[in-house]
DNA sequence: GTAGTACGACTTACGTTGTAAGGTTAACGA
DNA sequence: TCGTTAACCTTACAACGTAAGTCGTACTAC
């Protein structure tokens, strides 16, 4: 802003020269929006996900942005999309139970990966084209590995939602990694001890023996999971 | 300071009266503040929960919030410990299957009632009192139901999992109700009809059928993931 | 009584957010 | 040459969380 005008605002830049290398860039795609969006809140988490941000990282100034997108809604809606067009499915020619536990370990590790991911799921009601192609897949693997059609309803109902759950869990562990935990459990340890015994029996004869992780459940459960769906196919 | 300095804001308004009813009320407590909390998100949803409409909500000015909260995340955290003091905790005289099955059920039911308990909790690392009893009263339920200690961890990883996941699930639905649902099914139709053949297959042998909801896979899976704990149980 | 003090409310103000409204420029087709 | 259009920019606004400070009241201690 500059000099002249005294009091109003007045709306006219000097016109900092038209930039010119505004000019010659690459025309920003809703491509390049995305994959900034994911490097932003992989780094910093879905907080550090604004218009202002996601601007910057691109090179533009935020109003810019709403050529590419409708609002910062159908953004978080591309992202979700993005994460289920991460997880590996698995070839048609595996048995089922592979298949499904390669798929369903990808979930988890897709999810690891993208930490903010689980909290967007639960608000977001419009699946993409990967998000249905992603399920048209798993049920595909369900169907060819002797699953009726209620049966892989079941089935998938039960496989997605311990994965999704297993991840809310992992998101909502007060700690994260070994070190972290001691420091925890150490000032659990004198609350647990009165009030609390079981959690407390949880944690030094589990917990806190050497060489546990939370994340070790994840394929004691799944292993369990998987042998439960058997009962969904045709004999 | 007064009001010697001219040019400084003023700070003073002609002090509108003390508002005798401001000094007559009940001097507003952690309690009241979190009850009005719940009202509002249960009634519009998390985004509707600003520290202006909770002061609102419960008659006084923004900032007075601060004099029984330190900040926003304390009320969230709060918020999450009150859905888990919601939670039924079955009698422990129950065997455990079927006290484990009740319980489980009402993690689902209260899910339900606070929809946006689940966008809650993955972000929430401060376990309240309420969810610690709560966590250490499923223990005693399965460590007394015959579970080993190894065991009962892996047991409440699954049925926790299954039962956030499950409410995650639900809250992703793009529909809600069987109105809701058939409106998305029929825009649906076409589009899946080349492309996604298995989703096909499973909307209209499945999930269009009279009678459908998805809410009633809950216990069909429910009971496969009991069916599976018992190989965590002493033999 | 009266002074001291702490509590619980209030006011003001700041920086940040998503985005509505409209302006400017470069490239293109006629 | 003159629209038209796509892509970008500027300005502005209401709503947000909350830092900082003010003030009336009520409980104490003398």
């Amino acid at each position: 802003m500059q000099r002249s005008l005294p009091s109003t605002v007045g709306h006219r830049s000097p016109m900092t020269e038209p930039t010119p290398s505004t000019r010659r860039r690459a025309p920003l795609t809703r491509d390049r929006l995305l994959a900034a969006a994911v490097a932003i809140v992989d780094a910093d988490g879905l907080g550090a996900l604004t218009m202002r941000a996601l601007a910057a990282a691109v090179g533009v100034q935020p109003m810019s942005l709403y050529h590419h997108v409708r609002n910062k809604d159908e953004i978080l809606d591309l992202l979700v999309d993005a994460v289920f067009s991460e997880i590996a499915l698995p070839d048609d020619g595996l048995p089922w139970r592979e298949a499904l536990l390669l798929r369903t370990a990808s979930v988890r590790e897709v999810l690891g990966r993208h930490r903010w991911a689980i909290g967007l799921l639960e608000s977001r009601r419009n699946a993409g084209p990967a998000t249905l192609r992603h399920h048209d897949a798993m049920l595909g693997i369900m169907r060819r590995g002797g699953f009726t059609v209620s049966g892989a309803a079941h089935a998938y109902a039960l496989l997605d939602s311990y994965a999704y759950g297993f991840a809310l869990q992992e998101a909502m562990l007060p700690f994260e990694g070994a070190d972290e935990l001691s420091e925890v459990a150490e000032g659990f340890a004198e609350l647990v001890a009165d009030g609390y015994p079981y959690l407390g029996e949880m944690l030094h004869q589990h917990v806190l023996q050497p060489g546990y992780s939370f994340a070790g459940e994840f394929e004691i459960g799944l292993d369990a999971v998987l042998d439960a769906l058997v009962r969904w196919r045709t004999p």
